[in-house]
DNA sequence: CTGTTGACCAAGG
DNA sequence: ACCTTGGCCAACA
């Protein structure tokens, strides 16, 4: 079990419309103070794989992908779901995830 | 094993 | 509000 699994085992938990930080999921997933650990792992993801990688976003909310890399396409995903935005910036005191918080 | 890289974060200016 | 600096450490070459 690596810690990559690890962390991609805690995204994946991340319910529809919800949002969390870097830091936020490496500390869920038992690696606190690893948030670039969580960078580098999502960064092996494709559009297509099923973790829901679009709902980390960087401190405070900001988009920390490289426009390149598509965060254009993260806002879009993130809005199809019902996320709204502060500026340019994630409204993380509406959509916050908190591990408590899931339907199940 | 050694050195560089990086989808981070909190402070400081 | 924006940029830079220092700390962090697994993954990679």
């Amino acid at each position: 079990m690596t810690a990559r699994e690890r962390i991609l085992e805690t995204v994946l938990r991340i319910p529809e419309g919800r949002v969390a930080t870097y830091g936020q999921v490496a500390a869920a997933a038992g690696l606190p103070g690893r948030a670039r650990l969580v960078g580098q792992s999502l960064r092996g993801l494709g559009e297509a794989s099923i973790v829901p990688w679009h709902r980390v976003v960087g401190a405070g909310g900001r988009i920390s992908i490289p426009s390149v890399g598509g965060a254009t396409l993260q806002r879009d995903l993130l809005e199809d779901e019902g996320v709204t935005f502060r500026g340019s910036r994630v409204d993380l005191e509406r959509h916050r995830w908190s591990e408590g918080r899931e339907p199940g």
